[in-house]
DNA sequence: CGCGATGATGCAAAAAATGCATCACCAACA
DNA sequence: TGTTGGTGATGCATTTTTTGCATCATCGCG
């Protein structure tokens, strides 16, 4: 889209905080960047950037433009994948902001269902936390985010939610696996893998387990769920995740190793729920922008996640 | 804004029906003009324009994209109306749709006393009926109507309405002049001027008349309220408006000639309301389109007349 | 059939964008 | 206090893009 190259660049300087760099991200060289920068303030009649000796950086009429900006690609994105749309194959490109958890095992499944039915929709997922995946949404770089843990802004509108009882895996042999629940007290002098503070499920941990004064062996944190898990199989030690990373297909059974989509190292792992008294469910949250119109593969895609979380969910799925 | 000159063309080549007639618009060739659209054809990698022996007209995609177009264009001049407000100045251009009813006493006025505040804010006023009005807002091409008829799409949000009984206006000296209220089987045997059928006084009569098979002697059909008006002094005839189009200051009493905004001729003419029992008031809506963030000046503008009409019409006003 | 209108296209001129070299500025640091 | 390494701005020659002219092909209408 030749015409909107200027703008396009205009969001690169914002980004990288100074012409040169945004100059050789572009491919250009800084005179012509400088100049076209120069001539869009020109035309608005008002600075868009300050000059400091390190860089340039927005003022509050370029944060203005730029968010007018980042909503033209935006829409223009959704008026091109409409206009595909029209001579039948559904085309376009849909990007998703993602916890890990839904990052693990749901969503590599959705989408490729949804690709099986749709092969010229392209797909691009960034694995962010909470308040991250909510600005992305604002800055118009996802269209989609699924969120485990509450919504801060008030410009995300939450189209479906989920309840998840955090779950506890151990090795099938571990003493607790016999339990049909976890409780809290059980966890003491247990060793514990735990995920970053970050995240949504260690969010909740710590407001259970801080309130209880319960003695805890932390021997591992990680962002990794992949690696948590592999950890367990060279040391025994408990982590927790929620139903929907550990399994696409058979919902809140819970029980690693049993669905036949879990394979290898997993089937010697086992998840038993954390009692909810000790541990109130949290909630996973599907969202986008608020006011937003998204394209037509991006909002033909929640439409069809939600409808899976549904089926395999179907009680704890709201909206 | 030399970004966006090429979607301006189209624009302009979507109204005029012809690129050789948009050209000339424009002032530039034909082929120069012919070349952008082949070019941001060539870059969406649909046609836009179908093209026919007398020209060319819009496909569904172009129809599309001209929606996109137009918004973009709405959204760049509320960014740049808002950029310059934070310069201290309010700047900016409000686009309003009225009927002539409000477009008599109430809008001169509320404008003047809007500009008064804010001198650097320019208007454009354009005198149509409902569904046109309705369409323009659509289009873009207003930012705020004003409608005294029903609103029929779905696409317009009414931010308030007045309710407004509709008013017979006649010499003083007619024997109607005498009576509080004016009843419909009054009307028999009198010479009256009507406004045109698009009209919501009309209409509203129309219904109220023709259901009571009263023998009407219409003398006049006119768009015009200041040539009916006019036409009174020099023959002793009724016609009929709405309290915003008589009286700008002093509500909803209807006396024509007793304020002291009504000059001239209008001392000899005086106005009484239909009874409402005859004909039910009508409902002036003021709106814009649904989902759209106004420019500043716009949206305070709003605000303005709605306080206005709060403060003349108080109990009539909602929303 | 010709007339008058339309949009498309080849080619040269005009206009705009780009790149190079250079300047002025500022912070950090020796 | 001077030096160094970074920044954005600017004059000038070059390249790229846009524009205008002349012309063609097409189609409806009388």
């Amino acid at each position: 889209m030749r015409f909107m190259t200027s703008l396009r660049f205009i969001d690169v300087v914002a980004r990288e905080g100074s012409i040169r760099k945004a100059a050789d991200k572009l491919a250009i060289t800084s005179t012509a960047l400088n100049r076209r920068i120069l001539q869009i303030e020109d035309e608005i009649g008002q600075p868009l950037f300050e000059r400091l000796p390190g860089g340039v950086r927005l003022n509050t009429a370029g944060e203005i433009f730029l968010q007018h900006i980042r909503s033209q690609f935006a829409d223009l994105a959704r008026v091109q994948s409409q206009i595909a749309d029209l001579s039948g194959i559904r085309r376009g490109h849909v990007q998703i902001a993602s916890g890990a958890d839904a990052l693990r095992r749901f969503l590599p499944e959705a989408i490729a269902s949804y690709r099986a039915a749709h092969p010229a929709v392209s797909f691009d997922l960034a694995r962010c936390y909470g308040e991250e995946a909510e600005s992305r949404l604002f800055s118009l770089d996802s269209d989609i985010a699924l969120i485990f843990a509450p919504i801060r802004a008030a410009h995300v509108h939450v189209a479906a939610t989920l309840r998840q009882q955090v779950h506890c895996v151990m090795p099938a042999s571990h003493r607790l696996a016999g339990k049909d629940h976890v409780r809290i007290r059980d966890l003491a002098g247990e060793r514990l893998v735990l995920p970053t503070p970050q995240s949504g499920v260690r969010q909740l941990l710590d407001t259970a387990l801080l309130r209880r004064n319960v003695d805890l062996d932390v021997i591992l944190e990680s962002d990794s769920f992949e690696f948590m898990q592999n950890f367990l199989h060279f040391e025994s030690a408990l982590f927790f995740q929620i139903p929907i990373a550990i399994n696409a297909g058979s919902g809140s059974e819970g029980v690693t190793g049993s669905a036949p989509d879990m394979a290898g190292y997993d089937e010697q792992l086992v998840s038993r729920p954390i009692d909810p008294s000790d541990l109130p469910a949290g909630t996973l949250h599907i969202c986008h922008l608020k006011g937003r119109v998204l394209p037509v593969a991006a909002a033909k895609f929640l439409d069809e996640i939600i409808t899976s979380l549904r089926v395999r969910f179907g009680d704890g799925v709201d909206q």
